[in-house]
DNA sequence: GTCAAGCAGATTGTCTGTCATTCTTTCATT
DNA sequence: AATGAAAGAATGACAGACAATCTGCTTGAC
C-alpha cells in the first residue's frame, strides 16, 4: 500500500461548507464589487452562527476573495485595471510554464481529458450561456494546470483565477470573445497533443494576452 | 490628492495581532513540524479567547502555514522533499521575472536601498547567527520583489517563502552556504545595477537552484 | 504475553448570549 | 447648506455550554 495514500474520511464541517458556497456566491456576481457583507444578515441567510461564518469570512479575506477592514467588516473587493493587470500577468507565467511542462509529460489518459474538456468549451462557445463558457474553460485549464507536475503552482493558479473571476465572465460575454478564445485554446491542445513545448508556451502566452486584452475593452465599455 | 491614497488608520485587532505572533513563532521554529496545536493551550498562552484565536487559526490554515483536519484541529504541516522542491520551482519562476522587471524599473533610491540589504546580508553571512543571515536575505529579495512593478508576484512570493521559512534557515547554516550565497546575491546586485535584465534573470535562477540544492542537502543530512 | 474491545479523558465543532467599541445615518441647529 | 450631535446598527471580543469525535489506556479474552 503507498504509504501517502490519505484515506481519511474528511467529514464537512459548517465552516467549510460556508466557505464554499460563500466563495461560488461571489464568483457568480451574487454580490456587487464594493457592497458590504452583513454578518447578522449572512447568518440568517445561511442558517448558522455567528463565529461560524465570522471563521469562514477570515478563510476568505486570506484568499483575498473578500476583505475585511477593522471595525468596518467584510466587502467584496473592487480590483482597479492595475490589480487586474497584475493578476494576468503572473498568470501568464504560471500558464506559459505550466503548458510548457504539461506538453513533456502528460498522460494518454488525461489527454484525452484535455480534449473533451476542449469540446465542453465548443459547446459552450456557440451557446449563450456565459457562465458555462467561463466553467468550461476554467476547466480545461484546470487540465493543463494539474498535469504540469508541480501542484504548487497549480494551486496559485487557482487562486489568482478565483479573484478575477467576475471580469472572466464579463469579457466572456463580449461579442466574438469565445470563438476567438476557442481558436487559441486548440492551438494550446494541438501543442500539447504534439508534445511541442515551444509551441505549446507560445500559445499559451497568447491566449493569456488575448483574454487580458478582452477584459480591459469590457472593463472600458462595461462601466 | 491622490484617490487611493489610504489614509485610513487600522485599529489592531486581536485577531490580526494573533496571526502575526503565530506567524512569527512558526517562522522561528517554536512548534516542531508535524505537532499539533491545542486550542485552550493557545488560548492560554496568548491570553485570548477561543473564537479569536480560532478565526486567526482559520488564516493562518487559509496561508497553508497550519494544516486543520477537522475533529483533530490544527497542526503544523511537515513537508515533504517532493513539496519543497515545487515551491522552490514556482519560486525560481516569480523571483526571474521579479529580478529582471527590477532591473528596468528599480529607482537610485530604491538601488540605494538593495545595495544597503545586501550589506546587512554580508555582514550577517560572517557572523554566526543563521537567524540573522535568513532575515537579511529575505530583505534583500524584498526590496527586489517590491520594485518589480508586480505587488501579485510581491504578495504570492512572500507566501511561498513563508512556507519553506524553517528550511531556509537550515539551509543557512550550512558550511559555506551564506559565503556562496552572498557571492550569488552580488551578482544579481550588480546585474540589476546595470540595468542588465539578462544577465539579471541568469543571476537570480543560479540563485535560487543553488539555494534548492543546499536546501537538499540539509533535508538529507538533517533528518 | 499479545491482541482486541471498550471505556474515560481530552479536544474540537458549534451554538447562544452578552457587552463595549466603533461606524453610519439621520435629524436638528446655526 | 454645512456642521454637529445623538440614535441606531454592526463589529470585535468574551464566556460558557454541550454534543461529536478522537486518543490513549485499561481491561479482558485468547
Amino acid at each position: 500500500m503507498p504509504p501517502d495514500l490519505n484515506l481519511r474520511v474528511l467529514p464537512r464541517t459548517v465552516q467549510q461548507e460556508t466557505v464554499e458556497k460563500l466563495r461560488l456566491a461571489i464568483f457568480s456576481g451574487v454580490f456587487e464589487p464594493g457592497s458590504r457583507l452583513i454578518e447578522s444578515q449572512l447568518c440568517v441567510q445561511l442558517g448558522i452562527s455567528r463565529p461560524s461564518l465570522r471563521e469562514a469570512l477570515r478563510s476568505l479575506a486570506a484568499e483575498r476573495l473578500i476583505d475585511i477592514v477593522p471595525n468596518r467588516g467584510p466587502s467584496i473587493p473592487t480590483l482597479t485595471w492595475e490589480e487586474v493587470t497584475a493578476i494576468y500577468e503572473v498568470r501568464e507565467l504560471l500558464e506559459v510554464e505550466a503548458a510548457g511542462r504539461c506538453s513533456q509529460r502528460i498522460s494518454g489518459e488525461q489527454l484525452q481529458a484535455l480534449e473533451t474538456a476542449l469540446c465542453a468549451f465548443e459547446k459552450a462557445a456557440s451557446s449563450k450561456d456565459s457562465l458555462a463558457r467561463v466553467t468550461t474553460a476554467a476547466d480545461f485549464y484546470s487540465v493543463i494546470l494539474a498535469n504540469c507536475g508541480n501542484p504548487i503552482l497549480e494551486e496559485i493558479h487557482r487562486g489568482l483565477v478565483a479573484r478575477i473571476s467576475l471580469f472572466r465572465s464579463r469579457s466572456m460575454s463580449l461579442e466574438g470573445r469565445a470563438v476567438s478564445s476557442l481558436a487559441e485554446m486548440k492551438e494550446i491542445y494541438d501543442a500539447i497533443a504534439a508534445g511541442d513545448e515551444k509551441a505549446a508556451r507560445k500559445a499559451a502566452g497568447k491566449h493569456i494576452l488575448e483574454a487580458m486584452a478582452a477584459t480591459k475593452r469590457s472593463m472600458d465599455s462595461g462601466s
